[in-house]
DNA sequence: TTTTGAGTTGTTCGA
DNA sequence: GTCGAACAACTCAAA
């Protein structure tokens, strides 16, 4: 890089929106005056949580170098660092002088502070930070309530999103200027030289192909019908406008992609929901917390062949199917009566789409603290719920191959004295 | 301000 | 086998 060249130049930093096209922020810097520097940062303080072969470092790894290879016919590349965000920032800053950074909107707890950071430090040095919102069609602020509160019941929320979306339409914006980069050949590290391993575990492709029945298969784990968009959504690998756009009249999928928008819009508006009950006054509930028998749940073996299979898939695979999230769910929270961060924790080490907000409101929803809960005295039957959504056992069997012979574990307990030990610790909890 | 209707995903029991 | 009611009363949104 000539010392010329190193001030002509705006900087895009990728986050969760890994791709090229339709990418706001993105879009705004090639429209710039100046070429787009684009760079990514494996963020150090997110990195010491995760093992070093962890599948999601992975996925983003290489989702980096398709960009890479992308960005080789406009002369330029991935200016890919690993650091502390503020000390990475620094370095960068003696490098490159860029006129303005332009990135994504994050709407996490711990994104929101390290961007207030970072724009701080920008400004200081005279470098307008320009945030755009793309991970979303709807912001947290964006809708709310007549009277400016935000929405905590879901139906309300979607009505609303629904009108908001009608009465504005899907906002596009064309392409243009693509190669609009700055031109510089820089090496992407390999894996190795991030302090990485390849994981086993693979990111699926979506596909909507299916999705048209979604209403009439989601509930059935075994049909394999599942899009696989989640993880997509979750780095931003597929836009979320041209999702939607794709499925504006399927009601039951759009809503899941509606219940995505709203569990962000709570975290955004209850960041005390990352450790506390939504609803106060389930605060007293005495959990018993065996450890045991939280390792009997995670490693499959409780003698419930619904939840069984549903641990083992996300053992194995790092997906569940959603209809056996919600039974292994209510499992570990009624029958074990195992506080729900203990499971939020699990599936957050181990989802490959897991999202806080997501993850965090589905499984207050599932314990009953969460707003918009389901009722504590609503105790999934996980036989019953295999009887009804497995009926031939070709999810379980898929996952549980010795499942009827002698070494599959009997039922750790019994399902109706749990249901109403459950109900009991519940009710006088709340009293 | 007060009132009213509604609220993701279930289970069990008894007629 | 099917159906409605009970579970327990509560909070929220909107008129």
């Amino acid at each position: 890089m000539k010392e010329k060249t190193a001030n002509k130049m705006v900087a895009f930093w990728f986050r969760r929106d890994l791709r090229l096209d339709d990418n706001r922020a993105l879009q705004e810097a090639l429209n710039s005056e100046f070429p787009v520097l684009p760079l990514f940062i494996f963020d150090e303080e997110i990195l010491a949580d995760l093992p070093e072969d962890d599948p999601r470092l992975t996925f983003i790894y290489r989702r980096l170098q398709l960009i890479n290879d992308q960005l080789r016919p406009y002369g330029s590349s991935l200016y890919c660092v690993k650091g502390k965000v503020p000390e990475v920032w620094s370095s960068i800053l003696k490098t490159f002088q860029p006129k303005a950074v332009y990135a994504n909107e994050d709407y996490e707890p711990y994104a929101i502070g390290r961007d207030n950071k970072t724009e701080q430090f920008l400004v200081q040095q005279g470098i307008p930070f320009k945030r755009c919102k793309d991970q979303v069609i709807f912001a947290g602020r964006e809708v709310l309530k007549a009277d400016q509160m935000p929405y905590t019941v879901f139906t309300p929320y979607k009505n609303q999103w629904l009108h908001k979306l009608r009465s504005q339409g899907l906002e596009f914006k064309k392409p243009e200027n693509r190669d609009h980069y700055v031109k510089l050949n820089w090496p992407l590290p390999d894996l190795a030289e991030l302090g990485f391993k390849a994981s086993k575990l693979k990111v699926r492709d979506y596909s909507l192909d299916k999705v048209d029945n979604y209403h009439k298969i989601r509930d059935f784990p075994t049909l394999d019908q599942t899009t696989y968009l989640s993880p997509h959504l979750r780095f931003g690998t597929v836009s979320i406008r041209q999702i939607v756009l794709q499925v504006l009249e399927n009601e039951a999928f759009l809503s899941e992609l509606i219940w995505r928008e709203f569990f962000m819009q709570i975290l955004y508006h209850f960041p005390e929901v990352v450790h506390n009950n939504f609803k106060r006054k389930y605060d007293f509930i005495p959990w018993r917390n065996n450890e045991q028998e939280f390792e009997r749940w995670t490693l499959g073996l409780t003698g419930y062949p619904m939840v069984d299979a549903g641990m083992r898939q996300l053992n194995a695979t790092g997906y569940m199917h959603n209809r056996v999230r919600m039974v292994v769910a209510g499992f570990l929270c009624k029958h074990l009566l195992i506080d729900w961060r203990w499971g939020e924790a699990y599936f957050a080490a181990k989802l490959l789409d897991y999202e806080l907000s997501s993850n965090n409101g589905n499984w207050q929803w599932a314990a009953g603290t969460g707003c918009d809960a389901a009722p504590y005295f609503r105790v999934f039957n996980p036989a019953e719920q295999l009887r009804k959504f497995d009926p031939d056992k070709a999810y379980v069997r898929q996952w549980i191959p010795e499942l009827h012979t002698a070494s599959y574990p009997s039922e750790m307990l019994e399902h109706t004295q749990a249901r109403e030990r459950a109900i009991s610790t519940y009710r006088s909890a709340l009293k």
